[in-house]
DNA sequence: CGTCGTTGAATTGTTCAACACTTGACTTTG
DNA sequence: CAAAGTCAAGTGTTGAACAATTCAACGACG
């Protein structure tokens, strides 16, 4: 295991954030089992230090852990779509309407993460597109200052993210939500904050019924056995 | 390690369990180093399954881990305090509104907390009495019925739980807060939510100004070292 | 013919012992 | 008295071993 510059993070938090990151990019499929030796030596750490990664992982939703059955990428229901967006509405909507013009610092990084959406939409670069759209949310939650509720909100996010990634990009048209995402920024520099909370609301109904289709088609899949 | 039954869970899991008991019991108060190899020898575990322990209760929050230096109780600062009711305001207001008369399976439960409530204190037993408080709020959270909140709320409640049990009994009155459980609950009752969020809300910004001035003290007393 | 133990390999759960690395306190030195 | 060096204690990580459980294959039995 390389070691370039000075860990501040012990291997177990490295392991889990390479593990996460495959994860969120769609590399590891919902579904998917995790064996601890395979894993563990292809990463080049011991079996203690996997277990204590997939541990980290299993409480962040991310994994899911049966006992002595291992743990397996996390597969959404559609139930959980649905509490996950209740939440999104639930958080998002008071963050907005909770936000104030003085924190320019806040609006000036929504900025710069709806210019990388545009950017990545125009390049066909999908995963990246995803990040900065759920950066954009992201960063709408800052208003709130609230640091326990931004990691929180940071581990809803990791789970839509997992489903978001399977969207067919041929089927679905990511630069539909290019203007949505510019008229919410504007509300908001504007300080029209009621206005961009509402047109919120009917972009979260509409994301969640996105992946809501997305979800169920997995799912179907998913119960259908071998019928490659 | 006994082993009554059959086993559901792990023994890290266990381990976790029994010390997060511990904290929230104000056995193991905020600041005190926890080292490995004496605390697993005493319950009997290895060293690996003490630290799967120890790493559940740090993402719990329960416990602050420092690279190479150990774990500790976590200590809430006033910003902390501050930042968690933010959110129990956030959550517990919205959840009284979302609150249906019809759920009366809930409400059932929210008179039995009541009940407990007052008979714990009657019996001058505050360790159970907090117990009842908070599962009484916890309880107004299921109206939202969403189970990624509920168990992001048992987080902030344990660490509220953590200071709550710091508080001296002798100058604190739990008899004062009956009655206003006890008119949220009529309030809950009678279908008017609006009454009940409004005096939630008070209730909240009351409990939080005395938990301030606890744990104002407590970091007053940690700050300054030895003066016994 | 199908159901129900039995067996056994594979995998996870847990322990143990060792070593590397970091820290903090103590000691030495200029 | 401050800066550098020394050292013990504690954490981070490893590798190997053993126990416990699962799952599938197999065969006995009704």
């Amino acid at each position: 295991m390389e070691r370039s510059q000075i860990d501040r993070v012990s291997v177990a938090d490295q392991v889990a954030s390479i593990l996460r990151q495959r994860i969120l990019d769609g590399e590891l499929r919902p579904g998917t089992p995790l064996q601890e030796v395979p894993l563990a030596a292809s990463l080049g750490v011991s079996r203690n230090t996997m277990r204590e990664a997939t541990r980290i992982l299993s409480l962040e939703g991310l994994l899911k852990r049966s006992i002595h059955r291992g743990v397996a990428v996390s597969q959404l229901s559609l139930k959980d779509v649905q509490e996950i967006y209740h939440l999104r509405r639930m958080l998002e909507i008071p963050a907005v309407l909770a936000a104030q013009s003085s924190r320019s610092d806040i609006l000036q990084e929504i900025r710069s993460a709806l210019d990388g959406y545009e950017r990545s939409v125009r390049a066909r670069d999908w995963l990246q597109a995803v990040s900065f759209d759920l950066q954009f949310h992201s960063l709408l939650i800052r208003f709130h200052q609230n640091k326990r509720l931004e990691s929180f909100y940071q581990k809803l996010i990791g789970e839509v993210r997992m489903g978001m990634v399977l969207v067919d990009r041929t089927h679905d048209d990511p630069e539909r939500l290019i203007p949505v995402h510019h008229k919410m920024y504007q509300l908001l520099t504007a300080g029209k904050f009621k206005q961009c909370a509402a047109l919120l609301g009917q972009h979260l109904d509409d994301s969640e019924a996105r992946l809501s289709r997305v979800m169920a088609g997995q799912i179907a899949k998913s119960s259908a056995k071998q019928t490659t």
